[in-house]
RNA sequence: GUGCCUAUAGCUCAAUGGCAGAGUACUUCACUGUGGAUGAAGAUGUUGAGGGUUCGACCCCCUCUAGGCACCCCA
């Protein structure tokens, strides 16, 4: 085997049928942005260290970004999140913008991580936000883009659900159950990974935070509680508003969601496959102060953040990523001998005028191995132009996915190929 | 950063410590004006990298690299 240079661990080549899935994503994406009214951003993939020790501070910097010394000694960071490059954007034009403000953005992240199913270094981010409203009508907006995009690239909501919670809530339920304010973070983060620890062991953390063993209960049977969203008035009306919007059916309400991120401080939702056989799809929610941290007057907000390699795995598992490469529309043109090769060459250029997409033989090989390579790239046709076609003023225009073949005038040749 | 599993032809995978193979893909030909089929022939490997044990290693041991699974964290 030959040494080739190797990439860079958890990096991927976006080979073209990779690149078409890519693309096949980002257009939904951006059709399902753009259908409510959001406009296109994007901020620099550099970014300084200072601008995340601000806002995301702990592990996400610290352990699972990618930080280097440039050519003067500055320290540089690749973007792991877009989210503080928002808010330093929006706190500097603070006083301009138009609020609230409709912004989307897809581009490559990075961060450090052990590269496995789902989770690489490099990954490409859709982030949407809608920032200066505190209003539930705003955090339904945003799920209900969420839910459009899932049923866009065909999701149903048989195969994918939202599930949503409110911070609000869990921090009013465990007053009530008379835990300290102290320990509320602690137990938010702990609710978020019960799923992912051993109940004894989940148990036995949660003890160590100071509970008793009837609070542990009563914690217990809060988590299961199914029902729990409708002591909240916010959450009651935000699932009202999405059945307006016609994405009730996406929905599913789960006390344990509760969102890693400090910053949330309201609803907050995910996105996952019915089984979680696959990690998170999306996730996102409500802010209370997005610029605080960067200098900007307080300013509340709703987005979330889609990756794209785990969506895309969820997509391939429903099979819903159509083959592209059946789409081709390609049309190839054969090149007979050297004395027709200008004809073939004029007829490409004809109908690139029209619009066509065409690729030509770059030599006389013979007409089977011309033809082949046509079928191998997927080409939709073949022209032949040879002696006698060229003495008729006709082209052979050969179907390649029916076998079938007719004598075209040079004429019509355009009109002929826009009626296939 | 932690633990476990994996790595053989372009791809999918075989091979008791004793001659590295199959299917598929590829190239050429049958077919010098017609592609997916069929048939024939051909080419393909530092068995992920490096070291060790052994008369002898794809096979056993160590290190590294990459990937997968579970932690951690999150998209």
């Amino acid at each position: 085997m030959k040494t080739i240079v190797k990439s860079v661990k958890g990096t991927r080549d976006f080979y073209p049928d990779e690149m078409a899935k890519r693309q096949w994503i980002y257009g939904h994406l951006k059709t399902v942005s753009e259908s409510f009214g959001y406009q296109q951003y994007d901020g620099p993939c550099l970014e300084t260290l200072e601008l995340y020790a601000a806002k995301s501070g702990e592990e996400l910097v610290k352990e699972q970004s990618f930080v280097f010394n440039d050519r003067g000694g500055d320290l540089i960071t690749l973007r792991p999140e877009l989210t503080p490059s928002l808010a330093r954007m929006i706190a500097e034009k603070q006083n301009e913008l138009v609020f609230p403000a409709r912004w989307w953005s897809y581009g490559p992240f990075w961060r450090y991580e052990r590269p496995q199913r789902g989770r690489t270094r490099e990954f490409f981010q859709w982030n949407i936000d809608l920032i200066g409203s505190d209003s539930v009508e705003s955090d339904a907006e945003l799920a209900a883009v969420a839910c459009s995009f899932m049923r866009s690239v065909g999701l149903s909501p048989e195969q994918v659900k939202l599930r949503y919670n409110d911070r609000q809530l869990m921090d009013q339920a465990f007053s009530e159950l008379g835990i300290d304010s102290e320990s509320k973070s602690a137990l938010l983060r702990l609710v978020d990974r019960i799923d992912k620890l051993p109940a004894d062991v989940w148990e036995e953390k949660v003890l160590g935070l100071g509970l008793d063993q009837r609070q542990l209960t009563a914690l217990k049977s809060l988590l299961a509680d199914v029902n729990l969203w409708q002591r909240s008035e916010r959450l009651v009306k935000f699932v009202s508003l999405m059945r307006s919007m016609g994405q009730v059916e996406y929905l599913e309400y789960d006390p344990r969601t509760i969102r890693g991120l400090d910053y949330y401080t309201g609803i907050v939702f995910e996105a996952y496959d019915v089984n979680q056989e696959f990690r998170a799809i999306l996730g996102g929610g409500h802010y209370g102060n997005l610029v605080g941290d960067v200098g900007g007057d307080p300013l509340p907000g709703v987005g979330f953040a889609m990756g794209d390699v785990v969506v895309q795995l969820v997509l391939e598992h429903f099979g819903l990523i159509p083959d592209m490469k059946t789409e081709t529309e390609t049309i190839f043109v054969t090149v007979f001998d050297d004395q027709t090769n200008p004809e073939s060459l004029r007829i490409a250029s004809d109908l690139r005028l029209a619009g066509f997409k065409v690729v030509t033989a770059l030599g006389t090989e013979k007409l089977g191995k011309q033809l082949k390579f046509a079928d191998r790239i997927r080409a939709s046709k073949a022209l032949v132009i040879g002696p006698d076609e060229l003495a008729k003023e006709e082209v052979m225009v050969k179907d390649l996915q029916t076998h079938s073949q007719s004598s075209v005038p040079r004429a019509q040749l355009v009109s002929f190929l826009r009626n296939e």
